[in-house]
DNA sequence: TCCATACTTGATCAATTGGTCAGGTTCCCG
DNA sequence: CGGGAACCTGACCAATTGATCAAGTATGGA
C-alpha cells in the first residue's frame, strides 16, 4: 500500500544504473584496461555474469559510461549565448563546469583517462559534434569582441582555459588537497576556486565585472 | 601506430634508458595497471626478463618513471623569484611548463594517470616537497602583490591555473587536435597557446605587460 | 689464462583475466 | 493455471598476466 519512498535502498535501484555507477567509479580509478569486470561487479554487489547480461562486453560497458558522460560537458558551454552579458554568461559557464568536477568527479576522470589513451573511441565525436559546439561558443565570443564587450582575445584559447582550470579540480584532486592541507575538499573550496577562475578569466579578457 | 625509426642505433643506447623511455610511453597510454611488462619490453626491443633484471618488479619500474619525472614540474615554477619582474617571470614560467607538455607529453601523462588513481605513490611527496615548493612560489606572488606590481589575486589559484592550462596540452591532445583540425600540433600551435595563456594570466592578475 | 661479476634470455608457473553457457528463477499476460 | 520472455547466476574456459629460474654469454681485472 504505502511504499516508504524515503531513501531507496541500493538493492532496489535499477540494476543498469547500479552497474553504470560502479563502472564509472572503477574505470575512473583504474582506467579502461586496469579496471576488471570482477571489480565492477563487486562494487555493484552483483555477480559478474549479470554485467555481461546487460552490457555484453567490458568494452560496451565502458563506452556506455563514456557516452553517458559526453553530454554533460556540453551543457556548461551552452550557456554562452550572444545576447547575454559576457560577464554573467562566462561566470555561469565556469560555475557549471566546476559543479561537474565536484559532483561527478568519476565521470570526468573517465573522460580524462580516455584522452590520455588518445581518445580512440571518441574520434568521430571530437571531429563532429564537439567541433561544432565549440565553433558555436567561439562565434559567441567573437560577437562580444566585435561589440567591444571583450578584448580581442583568442576565443578558442579562452574556452580551452576554462575547460582546463575546471577539469583540474576533478583530475588533480590529490595535489590540491595536499596544498589546502585537507582530507577532502569542501564546497567552499570549490566556490573559492570558481571565484578565482571567474576573476582571472573576466579580467584576462577585459570583461567589465558586474558590480557587486 | 608509429613505426620506430629503423636506422637509429637504438641498440647502442644504455639499456636502462631504453627501458625507462619505453615504460614512460606505455604507462602514459595504458596507465599503471593497463600497461604490461611484455608491451614495454617489446617497445624497448628487449626480452621481458631483461626488464625484471634491471628493475625487479613492474611497480618498481613504474615508480622509477614517476620519480624520474617529478623534478621536471618543479623547475618551471622555480623561475618565480621575488626580485624579478612579474610579467617576465610569469611568462617564462608558463613557457617552461608548456615546453614540458610539448617535449615530454608521456611523462606528463603518466603523472596525470597517477593523479586519477588518487596518487597513492606520491602522498608523501605531495605533502612535503610539493607543498614547500608551492608555498615558496606563493610567497613570491604575495610579495609582488604587496609591492603593488600585481592585483590582490589568490596566489595558489593562479599557480594552479597555470598548471592546469599548460598540462592540458599534454593530457588533452586529442580534442585540441580536433579543434585545430590537425593531425599533429606544431610548434607554432604551442607558441600561440603559450601567448594566449600568458596574456590571460598577466591581464587577469593586473600585471602590466612589457611593451612589445 | 682464469674466474668472478655483470648481464642476457628462453622456458615455465601460478594467478587472474574477460567471456561463455547451461540451468535456474521471477514475472507477466492470456 | 500455463508458458514464454526477461532476468539471474555458479561453474567453467582459453588466454594473458607478472614473475622466477636455470642456463647461458660477455667482460675485465689479476
Amino acid at each position: 500500500m504505502n511504499t516508504p519512498m524515503i531513501t531507496v535502498p541500493q538493492t532496489q535501484r535499477p540494476v543498469r544504473e547500479r552497474i553504470l555507477e560502479a563502472a564509472e567509479a572503477v574505470f575512473a580509478e583504474s582506467g579502461y584496461e586496469g579496471a576488471t569486470v570482477t571489480d565492477i561487479a563487486a562494487r555493484a554487489g552483483l555477480p559478474k555474469s549479470n554485467l555481461h547480461y546487460y552490457f555484453g562486453t567490458k568494452e560496451a560497458l565502458y563506452e556506455a559510461v563514456l557516452f553517458n558522460t559526453l553530454s554533460m560537458w556540453d551543457d556548461a558551454f551552452q550557456v554562452l549565448r550572444a545576447e547575454r552579458d559576457p560577464a554573467e554568461a562566462l561566470a555561469e559557464c565556469i560555475r557549471l563546469k566546476m559543479d561537474l568536477s565536484r559532483k561527478r568527479p568519476n565521470a570526468n576522470k573517465v573522460m580524462t583517462g580516455e584522452m590520455l589513451q588518445g581518445a580512440p573511441r571518441l574520434n568521430t565525436f571530437l571531429n563532429t559534434t564537439l567541433r561544432d559546439q565549440v565553433a558555436q561558443s567561439m562565434a559567441v565570443l567573437n560577437h562580444w569582441i566585435e561589440l567591444g564587450k571583450m578584448d580581442a582575445v583568442s576565443p578558442m584559447h579562452v574556452l580551452l582555459s576554462i575547460w582546463a582550470m575546471t577539469q583540474q579540480y576533478a583530475d588533480y584532486n590529490p595535489p590540491i588537497k595536499a596544498l589546502l592541507e585537507k582530507e577532502e575538499l569542501e564546497e567552499r573550496d570549490y566556490d573559492a576556486a570558481t571565484d578565482a577562475i571567474v576573476q582571472l578569466v573576466l579580467r584576462g579578457c577585459g570583461v567589465p565585472q558586474a558590480t557587486a
